[in-house]
DNA sequence: AGCACGCCGACT
DNA sequence: GTCGGCGTGCTC
């Protein structure tokens, strides 16, 4: 008998992207398991590369003519464990993605190896080597000429076919050597750990001072690494060191080290007084921890309800039982509270993941995750891959936030991966929200997930005040500023009682477009099919779609007139026009551009919690997680622009924004305000935020998407073609909807599906590439799903065409 | 992806 | 005939 390993290749192509099977070599057969990371030769060439065993199975014979051998292991344990081989699977159906999209995911970024042949030339052998062989004199003389090269700058640059066998010919008469190193860009670190080996050290010379100095300090301390011990001696080289090395008295060695994130909170275990109702919401859930067994929870629960503390609480539980924890937020620079809180209960168990740690740090605290060094995770959509093996809940904070849904393949949905994942370990799945999405609160509604509601609020705090501004009677009563009468105000007496205020406009630059008063023209990019906007400070205008810069006309392009305004406001205009109403007050700006250096978004924060701005302009990021208690007063400047995008999920993302940044309004001792400046204030997104009544939002937005047929009632698949040739585009989307149409027919679909396109998508061009989109509504979507697969497999065969087409399923926005 | 192979037109 | 460009197809 022997054995046999089923395996994925990483490579990026779709066309390998299947299991190849290998025959595991007598040596390998204790150390490749499932789930490890291997090295195998591969295609004609046997080229080596990186691969994961999903599968080991015993035959007596290959199931291939010519089935390879693995050549080597990579790391001794498996890298994936059998769930997360498992969710990979159902990933690969789930989302249409590749095996290797969805092992990405699942394996630290940068761990992948890279595998780098270099060839070169044996200086002393070549010489008298004589070849009547073109081929292989063409190879010598550019080798001669570069000294060393890899396979793939031989094959340019040396003009024949099939470099392969002359290669091989000149490699076993030695003239060449093929090396093969393996790399990747994820480091680990180590340090050098001294150890005692012998504590008999009479015998040392007594004026080898040093030496018997570090056998002390080793007898005591045993081990210790070899820069502290250095330190402590206050030795200056490493000759003693390398003395006792010699007699075998001490050994020196190389230790794994891992990096630290977010190390310097300290441990403080504050006991606090849980609330009835958070004891109810705890002993609802606790059963399910108890009888291991799986069920979503939603924990509907206004700003400072205290959800925290259940998280807490429940985390405690698990780790008695000895099983893990996962907890995720939406962005992890707003969540420093919940790291706090989390790390002070529970100190060095805790673990964070998220995308802005560098490839070293990632690889280190999913390490230590693998480990079992770290029990609980708090990080942001990925770390809902963590390699736990034992998990016991898990918590999703903020349900609602957009960044939940993975933007680029596979598109995932995190609360998808996470009810996978909690259904595989049997455990209860947290999702927590002030303001639910419509789906989630659907789903609770029909008993899918169960509810939990936390109404009362810390000391009984009321809920800001929220007062909807009309701009239409502004404008009536000859107002033309950006701020109504009641915002200045309000503004003018924060600034006089030295309060602190907060701007919210979801808009970034300082001129929206650019247009010619004469004839209409409006400043477009030159790749994309939007307006650029005008950032004032840079003092050109950018696009936000592909970063294209250039400086701003001074006579209109078309018709060479000089009337050209800038119209629309971004936070940068907010900011000069607020400095110029309150000269007095320090201004300061929270948005993308004022956040792009690293730390810069701290330094901002920490001012404003330091009191040295007044005024705190910004967009989505002054919506969330922010907790000042001196912020007394909320700005929205512009309502509308949330309302007003085309897209079916626009009122219930107006709604949140502004129960989330009215939130930021009164978390101190003074009753917050919260001013909503718009032109529909009868709208009833707006009046259900002015109410604080999330119920009535969701009973009048529930029967919208009924009636429209939106989700949750359906399921949406976007599907997007995009290319340079435009014509192409369209006879391919139109191709692939003939061909779904018929499909759906065959199928005998029901009325319910709807399909809808091929249209030019909203925005019709991104860098130079036009995109076309097609929409199909469906109650069923597996069967939808087996459509898109059987076409999209077809379309795909052609790898090389020059249309993309990317499929999303239930996407946020449509655009 | 990475590579070989085969077909075809251009050019000695 | 031979070279090189490009399109096609395969990798356990």
């Amino acid at each position: 008998m022997k054995l046999f390993a089923n395996l994925i290749v990483n490579n990026k192509s779709k066309n390998t992207d299947m299991e190849y099977t290998y025959e595991i070599p007598d040596h390998l057969a204790d150390i490749v398991q499932k789930g490890s990371k291997v090295i195998v030769p591969f295609g004609k060439i046997n080229n080596i590369i990186e691969a994961y065993v999903l599968d080991i199975y015993e035959n007596k014979e290959a199931p291939f003519k010519n089935t390879k051998k693995i050549k080597d292991v990579v790391e001794e344990d498996s890298i994936l464990t059998k769930e997360l081989i498992g969710l990979c699977k159902w990933m690969k159906e789930k989302y249409l993605c590749t095996y290797m999209e969805a092992i990405r995911c699942v394996i630290p970024r940068g761990s992948s190896l890279k595998i780098k042949k270099e060839i070169q030339l044996n200086e002393e052998n070549y010489i008298n080597y004589n070849t009547n062989s073109k081929i292989e004199q063409h190879i010598i003389d550019y080798l001669k000429e570069k000294g060393k090269s890899t396979y793939t700058n031989l094959i340019k640059n040396v003009k024949y076919k099939s470099i392969y066998e002359p290669l091989k010919r000149l490699e076993n008469r030695k003239i060449i050597t093929i090396t093969e190193k393996l790399i990747r860009d994820a480091k680990e670190l180590s340090t050098k750990i001294v150890e005692i080996q012998d504590i008999n050290y009479e015998n040392l010379n007594k004026r080898a001072k040093k030496q018997i100095e570090i056998m002390d300090y080793l007898k005591v301390h045993k081990r210790d690494t070899l820069n502290n011990l250095k330190k402590s001696i206050g030795l200056s080289n490493n000759g003693p060191i390398n003395s006792l090395v010699e007699k075998n008295l001490i050994r020196v060695y190389e230790e794994r080290k891992f990096r630290t994130v977010y190390d310097h909170v300290d441990k403080i275990k504050r006991h606090v007084n849980l609330t009835e109702e958070q004891v109810k919401a705890i002993n609802k859930v606790e059963p399910f921890l108890d009888k291991e067994k799986y069920k979503t929870f939603l924990i509907h629960g206004v700003t400072g309800s205290g959800k925290t503390e259940v998280y807490v609480d429940l985390i405690n539980k698990v780790l008695k039982e000895g099983k893990e924890a996962i907890i995720l937020v939406p962005e992890i620079s707003l969540a420093t509270q919940m790291i706090r809180r989390i790390k002070g209960v529970f100190g060095h168990v805790v673990g964070i993941l998220h995308s802005r740690l560098s490839l070293g740090e990632r690889l280190d605290e999913w390490e230590k995750i693998r480990k079992g060094h770290v029990k609980i995770v708090i990080g942001a959509r990925s770390a809902i891959f963590s390699p736990f093996k034992n998990l016991g809940i898990i918590i999703i904070d903020e349900e609602h936030e957009y960044s939940y849904k993975s933007e680029n393949r596979p598109r995932y949905h995190t609360i998808e991966v996470a009810k996978f994942r909690a259904i595989k370990n049997q455990c209860p799945l947290i999702l927590g929200s002030a303001t639910p999405s419509i789906e989630a609160y659907y789903k609770a509604i029909n008993k899918e997930y169960e509810k939990i509601e936390l109404i009362s609020r810390y000391n009984k705090k009321p809920l800001p005040k929220v007062t909807v501004v009309d701009m239409r009677e502004e404008l009536k009563m000859g107002n033309k500023s950006i701020f109504s009468q009641a915002l200045y105000e309000e503004l003018e007496k924060n600034v006089k009682n030295k309060k602190q205020s907060i701007l919210f406009l979801n808009r970034r630059g300082h001129s929206t477009f650019i247009s010619c008063r004469n004839c209409g023209y409006v400043l477009k990019c030159p790749k994309c099919d939007v307006s650029l906007t005008y950032h004032s400070k840079k003092g050109g205008v950018t696009c936000h779609y592909c970063g294209f810069k250039t400086s701003p006309p001074q006579i209109c392009p078309e018709c060479r007139s000089k009337y050209i305004k800038y119209f629309g406001a971004g936070t940068e205009k907010i900011e000069n026009m607020t400095k110029k109403l309150f000269p007095k007050a320090k201004i300061g700006r929270l948005d993308l551009d004022t956040t792009s250096k690293k730390g810069s978004m701290d330094n901002i924060l920490e001012s404003f919690k330091n009191g040295e701005i007044d005024i705190l302009i910004g967009t989505q990021m002054v919506a969330k997680g922010l907790d000042f208690p001196n912020v007394t007063l909320v700005g929205v400047i512009a309502a509308d622009i949330s309302l007003n995008i085309p897209d079916f999920r626009s009122s219930e993302r107006t709604f949140q924004l502004i129960t989330q940044v009215a939130g930021r309004a009164g978390r101190g001792e003074d009753e917050g305000r919260v001013i909503v400046q718009t032109y529909s204030p009868e709208h009833f997104a707006l009046q259900n935020a002015q109410n604080h009544d999330y119920t009535s939002f969701y009973n009048e937005e529930i029967l919208m998407r009924k009636v429209a047929n939106y989700p949750p009632y359906c399921n949406i698949v976007n599907i997007i073609f995009s290319g340079e040739d435009e014509r192409e585009i369209i006879k391919v989307a139109q191709d692939f909807a003939d061909r779904i149409k018929l499909n759906m027919n065959n199928e005998k679909m029901s009325s319910d599906n709807e399909i809808y396109g091929p249209n030019p998508a909203l925005i019709s061009k991104v860098k130079l590439k036009h995109r076309w989109q097609l929409i199909i509504k469906t109650v069923d979507q597996n069967l939808i799903r087996g459509i898109i697969n059987y076409v999209d497999t077809n379309f795909r065969r052609d790898e090389r065409g020059r249309v993309l087409i990317s499929i999303d399923i239930n996407p946020y926005s449509m655009l």
